[in-house]
DNA sequence: ACCAAATGTGGCATCGATACCACATTTCGG
DNA sequence: CCGAAATGTGGTATCGATGCCACATTTGGT
């Protein structure tokens, strides 16, 4: 060991372990150079680049950085190479697991791929949507996974070179690469079980309609009426805004002024809400009101009954958004939009039987 | 790089270039320096620095930024003042509502702060865990905040100058700040509260014991059987492994070869392997059997009959982490390592009752 | 045996922002 | 009215790694 890589070590270990003080001077590619007897270009390339080094370097450069204890600066490659190795994923609300297992979905796939994830809530507000956004163009992240509250972000992020995968929702059109669940066919299918079960009268519970997520499941709802050729009224297509609370109030009106026999949350916070309510009147589920959801989300499978539900295999459809990504980034798609759209699958439990009498 | 990778790299760039791809030159402080007429310099100190700029000039520079699009660079920055504004969160799983609250918690504080949250899971292994850590020191990240799997990940950190707050639980000593549940106190409440309904034969699922929260929580557990005057059996501690199905499977012998009258379990994933169970047996809680959990998540009071838990306030654990960590980072804390522990709250709920006969 | 091509390595400029110091200009006490 | 202090602003080196090119050495074809 050379006597600067011995202080160097020696360095580190007299800091005291508590106070961790920055003035610890890591070494660098010039250190690393000097302790295996070669120019910082060759530890470079032995080290981290794709460029040409002998096995013998190599081995003896891994050596050295391993002897003094060298630990790459992303920053400072960055710089250099003018690019990163973070992606941005933007989500409107980590406690929702529907966005947490699409996070955990994402990060699992980009871990694999040595990227990081780079993770912001803006809790489905555009002005912190778009200082995100921001913040995500000054890290020079060379792609963004967004579940978009304004087409103004994506757009935004494209316009200053970053990929862009929407996930769950598309806004606008040519604003990024898509993956989503194919709501109206998972939402058709789930209707269409009500409709064979008898029930005529089936109440939807939705906040939203104006991006693809809403519009698709409410598409799909309509869909499988006319299938059936069973008259919908316009009355059970109840909207609400996105908490469980409001959710819980919209049920109670749907319940009170319409004589629903099953109801149909569109995301798994409303069903959080309608099933409070149901639970407060003590209605006997299926028997007197059936009840699903889409959007499977653990809970559903421990109450009783358990819930018939779309599941829409959000880990995968964080994965799938990451891989897309990438592809993106290493330039291995054609230039053309692409939209993923991943099928669902109904899941029959207990909450839904033949409609009463 | 080898002549052959030279004419590859060549070779790529002259593809036509991809849509969002193209080399957009983003602009730079000389730039906007051109633009407002003043030196780079003013332009850092009137943008960004703490160093003085008349108010005019700030101005003029700010209007010439934003007219041209100027944002920073991130990484030229934190390469030139050897800061960063990311932090790293290593944690086990983000798909386990109470990492995802936890996370969810810390994003909201650094967000406050103008921080990043770069997130990894290690899945619980240590390997992944050391791999992450060192993802994170070539980032130059100035803290970490990781529920540790191992003593050596908050160490080397600690060694190269990162500060490092673990969450949820302590591991070995002197390895950084820690914030946690006060795991004994909740432990020892929620027993207090079956011993008092008449409980004698508690059943305790538990996965670990050798981290501070596990052994927390059983310290709890047999604390509040010693103030009651109540001989332990040991036998009743039903040691299992970490994800539901294990847990459902020692539930399933406890309940066979033990005749428990209430049981508890040590976290939310337990929980749900023991509910299967119990749900299967048709058993009628809480007459037949009281069910309780440490950590509180939505799930559990939808169940029916909700179930009686403790919750950690785990959004709050995960704001102090963060608020802890940028304390130390700027310096306003004192040498000394500070344990916080965040008192968590009996919530009593229909799945307790009096014991049976 | 000779020259051209192939093969390894080193040198140096550079990515973009900022720390630091120098310097021009203003302010103001005596 | 003078010089010292205060006040703004500009110049330049630098953070650490890497892209690019030059160059020394080896290889191989004829």
């Amino acid at each position: 060991m050379s006597p600067r890589g011995q202080q160097a070590a020696r360095a580190v270990q007299q800091q005291p372990v508590q106070p961790a003080q920055p003035s610890v001077r890591r070494p660098t590619v010039q250190d690393v150079a000097r302790e295996a007897g070669v120019s910082p270009s060759t530890v470079s390339r032995a080290l981290h680049t794709r460029g040409y080094a002998s096995p013998a370097v190599r081995a003896r450069v891994r050596a050295a950085a391993e002897r003094i204890g060298y630990v790459l600066d992303h920053n400072a490659r960055n710089l250099r190479s003018r690019t990163s190795t973070s992606i941005g994923v933007l989500i409107s609300d980590l406690r929702n697991p529907f966005y947490a297992d699409l996070a955990a979905g994402i990060e699992e796939e980009l871990r694999a791929a040595e990227y990081q994830m780079v993770l912001v809530n803006d809790n489905g507000d555009p002005a912190e949507e778009m200082r995100a956004a921001e913040t995500l163009l000054a890290m020079r992240v060379p792609g963004v996974i967004v579940t978009p509250v304004t087409a103004k972000c994506p757009r935004v992020l494209q316009e200053n070179g970053v990929h862009v995968v929407c996930a769950d929702r598309e806004l606008g059109r040519g604003n990024g690469d898509v993956v989503m669940s194919d709501n109206k066919a998972g939402a058709r299918e789930l209707t269409d079980h009500l409709l064979a079960l008898g029930h005529t009268r089936i109440g939807l519970l939705i906040d939203e309609t104006k991006w693809s997520t809403g519009a698709g499941r409410l598409a799909g709802f309509r869909a499988a009426h006319l299938d059936n050729f069973v008259d919908l009224d316009e009355d059970l297509i109840a909207y609400t805004s996105f908490d469980a609370d409001a959710a819980r109030e919209t049920t109670r009106k749907l319940l009170n002024d319409h004589d629903v026999t099953a109801i149909i949350s569109a995301n798994n916070v409303l069903a959080q809400g309608a099933l409070a309510e149901i639970k407060d009147r003590r209605l006997k589920i299926p028997r007197q009101l059936s009840v699903a959801a889409y959007d499977d989300v653990p809970w559903m499978s421990l109450v009783q009954p358990a819930l018939t539900t779309v599941d829409q295999h959000t880990v995968e459809l964080g994965r799938s958004c990451a891989r897309l990504l990438l592809a993106r980034i290493r330039g291995e798609l054609p230039t053309k939009r692409r939209i993923v759209r991943v099928p669902p699958r109904l899941i029959v439990r207990g909450s839904t039987g033949p409609a009463p009498r």
